[in-house]
DNA sequence: ACATATATTAAACAGTTGTTTAAAACAGAT
DNA sequence: ATCTGTTTTAAACAACTGTTTAATATATGT
């Protein structure tokens, strides 16, 4: 509980951020979200943008920390992709939010880009998509690019999580009855992504 | 190019609210955009939130317009899919930042929820999903909610467009690249969810 | 030509925005 | 208690927001 003063405007400002967009959302706002003054967020942090440029950046890396984990891993490819989706489904079951945070931030706003500096250097480092190739060349999987590898992935974790509010009343549910949708949908997700990139396998490994 | 000055404005406030959203534009964008004074956009629309809803409201049909036509066609059910998967690519070529203007506004702006009551008469009427319900319960193809399939659908069709900017910084690839894998990615769309959807089809229709 | 309704403009309105300023409250050291 | 540097506050700043007003231009019908 004792925390100071900057940590929790940092805490005010990710929180206002991530649920309005940078754009839609008052400096005053931050701080009263923190219970203080709208001076203090510019005693910290110089400016509202700069305070923006700090929290997209940590939620870049947050965002995309435990794909890249998976991937230097040692398990077999089947394994790293299946645990890599359902780690991605268990991350946006806490954080909804933030795939339409970054993407919209990236669409839209014009100094989102200078955040994604740190998050490529990790991405390189990592070799995640050298050794997706790597692995791709010496297996059974199905020869495609990376992109689009990326792509068929993210696209079935995120999406489903971002188009919440839309299906929500296209089909008319609850917000419970959704859920349970996005849990079910995770083994879908497994079970097709898996299906399409290992098309030998006669039934995909199950548990 | 003798269109009205309403229609002009009309046409501005869809290119701007698109493009920046409800939030991060200003009445005097719309206006200037349009080639005209501000005043006017309230003489036609009474106020900025009102013409926002009449164009998110227009804007809503479209989106969804070519999924209901496709569906209450004759074709048999694997045709459909793959065409609804084409004509949904095809949309989004030309029309990439609808899906984010659409899932944004409705997370964000509360005024938006009063533009989907005519999108859902047009989706009842249509009876997609019973149709597809019905499909489903006749034939071969997997049993799982009409929720899911419609996300499996609309997550491998949008995500793609979508997540445009973030693909293209965390690949490092131009905007030309990037539309070809776009292309390539429709056939992987369908390919793969035809497969998941039909497990009993040894291999995918081609053409 | 004139009268009337419509279309368009520049200017103003009150409220909000990010940011700065100057004064106050607080801490710790001497 | 006094000095010193740091934190916090209320108030002010100019710029910008959506919206309105009152005056001007344009069109239309007679």
């Amino acid at each position: 509980m004792n925390q100071s003063t900057e940590e929790k405007i940092k805490q005010a400002a990710l929180s206002v951020f991530i649920q309005k967009g940078s754009a839609n959302c008052t400096s005053r706002e931050i701080a009263r979200e923190a219970g203080m003054n709208v001076a203090l967020v510019n005693y910290y942090f110089r400016s509202k943008s700069k305070l923006f440029a700090l929290i997209f950046e940590s939620v870049m890396q947050d965002f995309l920390k435990s794909m890249v984990q998976v991937f230097s891993s040692e398990l077999p490819i089947r394994e790293k992709i299946k645990i890599l989706i359902e780690r991605e489904f268990e991350f946006l079951g806490k954080h909804p939010d933030i795939p339409n945070f970054v993407i919209n931030e990236l669409a839209r706003n014009p100094e989102a880009i200078h955040g994604i500096i740190p998050v490529l250097q990790m991405v390189n480092e990592s070799g995640v998509f050298d050794e997706a190739r790597k692995l791709q060349e010496q297996g059974d999987m199905r020869q495609m690019d990376i992109v689009q590898i990326t792509l068929l992935i993210m696209s079935n974790c995120q999406y489903p999580f971002m188009a919440q509010p839309l299906m929500k009343v296209i089909h008319g549910v609850s917000n419970e009855t959704y859920k349970e949708h996005l849990i079910a949908h995770k083994d879908h997700a497994v079970a097709m992504v898996l299906g399409y990139l290992f098309p030998n396998d006669q039934i995909t490994p199950h548990e």
